[in-house]
RNA sequence: GUGGCUGUAGCUCAGUUGGUUAGAGCGCCGGAUUGUGGUUCCGGAGGUCGGGGGUUCGAGCCCCCUCAGCCACCCCA
């Protein structure tokens, strides 16, 4: 019979044991941090109608989605990002939740593009957000939440971009050449890394955009300085433009919120040249970076939009929230070094040293974990070297050892596996005895 | 999706201008007088050289295709 060579697709990865435990500690920190500010979980199918997927991430969006035609001759998609899903869920139940709905949602998403360090085509986002009001509240509380997840996962080095989709439109209203936003938006997203003269040279090439238009932009995300400088020189440079300054009166309001709710400012970025390619997002945009990997890209990234579910509904269902991108992210922190290596075993390790006692370890291996232990038993009755040898790599921090000598006498090996120390516990009692010297110990360490 | 670089044991890599049974270190498994690991010594297993096809008397080394990884574009978590 011919083997079938393993393999997983391009983009698709296996998750072993010592990287999937470092995942699930991080997302039992996601978790915390999003019910601390009063989420609820939910979840949602991966497979959608291709009608929910399509056309609202913008075409680029589209040719990466998943999608084919099931059993059932229905046209179906593998759900893009968790943003999509969530305006048709609530669309589809608003009414029985009510508003304000503040939820998180940790699940996979895939996406048909071309891989890298850190971007695959199956990957987790952890996502948050806020449906059902418009307040500043709200994008004040998600640039928190960014803020605080960052902070809980270990990353102390990062900064948040933050940014007004309205401010931009605006500006291009004013010059009446709204209906290029999109090319404009991609072009000057480049900026920073193709230098002022190459965006200009494509700049002009777009329609209708001429050297005063560019000018304007530029002036736009030149501005330096502190952010009330930058607040100031910027409202000066559209005065007729409402959406414009409303885009403006919004990112201050945010900017504010953080500064009051005491994010140091050094983690807040400015930055009015950040657009994401997203279409759906209508106001204020958010992009982190860690300071010691930029170019891995954003790791939590997000914004508001207002008008997502309206394709859904005509229930007026405004929104605002933001994506982790766990697997990203870990990346990073893989990449970076920052993750501590973690015990891969139960804290303690029962040897099965003698044949014959087979049911004295069981017994005492689960009377053990009836105690609330962590306990793993060897499962063959190998050489005692060689179990503790297997034990030690694993990262149990006590063994038992008892042969027939020490159950004969009514008692057990607790032999400490960093020091190489080992303490004779009685048995007399049952396991109450050797309970408790664990208990103790480990709470000793 | 387009372009570039890479692909040899679990891991990190050697492999001379194509030439007999493809190597090292680490790891893994086992042993070093009967029941104690993380240091030492000895031994062992493990590779269709990513996969397929071609050129050749002969290919890990050359050519084509394909798959995957990395990088850039694009886009994004």
């Amino acid at each position: 019979m011919s083997l079938i060579t393993p393999r997983t697709l391009k983009g698709f990865r296996d998750h072993l044991p010592e990287s999937m435990l470092q995942r699930e500690q991080l997302i039992d920190k996601v978790r915390s941090v999003f019910q601390s500010y009063g989420f609820s979980p939910i979840d949602t199918p991966a497979l959608e109608y291709e009608e929910i997927l399509l056309g609202k991430g913008g075409e680029e969006t589209d040719k990466q989605i998943y999608a084919f035609e099931d059993h059932g001759g229905r046209r179906v998609g593998l759900r893009f990002d968790l943003t999509v899903p969530l305006a048709r869920f609530s669309a589809q139940h608003i009414g029985a939740l009510g508003t304000p709905l503040k939820r998180y949602q940790i699940a996979n998403v895939w996406r048909g593009e071309n891989t890298q360090k850190g971007r695959y085509r199956e990957f987790a986002q952890c996502d948050f957000d806020t449906i059902g009001t418009k307040s500043m509240v709200a994008d004040i509380e998600t640039a928190l939440v960014i803020h605080d997840l960052l902070v809980a996962l270990g990353c102390e080095d990062f900064k948040i971009h933050v940014n007004n989709r309205k401010i931009l439109t605006g500006l291009l209203a004013s010059l009446g050449i709204e209906d290029q936003t999109v090319p404009i938006l991609r072009c000057l997203d480049k900026l920073a890394k193709v230098g002022i003269k190459d965006m200009t040279t494509e700049m002009l090439t777009i329609d209708r955009v001429d050297e005063a238009a560019v000018a304007s932009l530029l002036t736009l995300t030149e501005i330096r300085g502190s952010i009330a400088d930058i607040f100031k020189s910027t409202r000066r440079i559209v005065t007729n433009n409402a959406l414009f300054t409303a885009g403006l009166d919004e990112l201050e309001e945010l900017i504010h919120g953080l500064i009051v709710a005491g994010v140091p400012e050094s983690r807040i970025h400015l930055d009015l040249s950040i657009a994401r390619g997203l279409d759906y997002y209508t106001g204020n945009i958010f992009e982190t970076f860690l300071e010691a990997l930029p170019a891995i890209g954003s790791v939590c990234s997000g914004g508001r939009y207002d008008q997502l579910a309206e394709t859904y509904t005509k229930t007026e269902l405004p929104g605002v929230g933001a994506s982790l991108g766990i697997d990203r992210l870990l990346a990073a922190m893989q990449e970076i070094g920052v993750l501590k290596p973690m015990q891969m075993g139960a804290e303690i390790f029962v040897v099965f040293f003698d044949p014959d006692r087979r049911d004295d370890y069981i017994r005492m291996t689960r009377q053990l974990r009836l105690a609330g232990l962590r306990v793993e038993m060897y499962s063959d009755p190998k050489k005692i070297g060689q179990q503790l040898k297997y034990a030690n790599r694993r990262g149990h921090r006590f063994a038992l050892i008892a042969g027939s000598n020490e159950l004969d006498q009514g008692h057990c090996q607790v032999k400490d596996l960093n020091t190489g120390d080992a303490d004779n516990v009685s048995l007399h009692d049952g396991f109450g005895t050797l309970v408790d010297t664990l208990k103790e110990k480990l709470s000793a360490l």
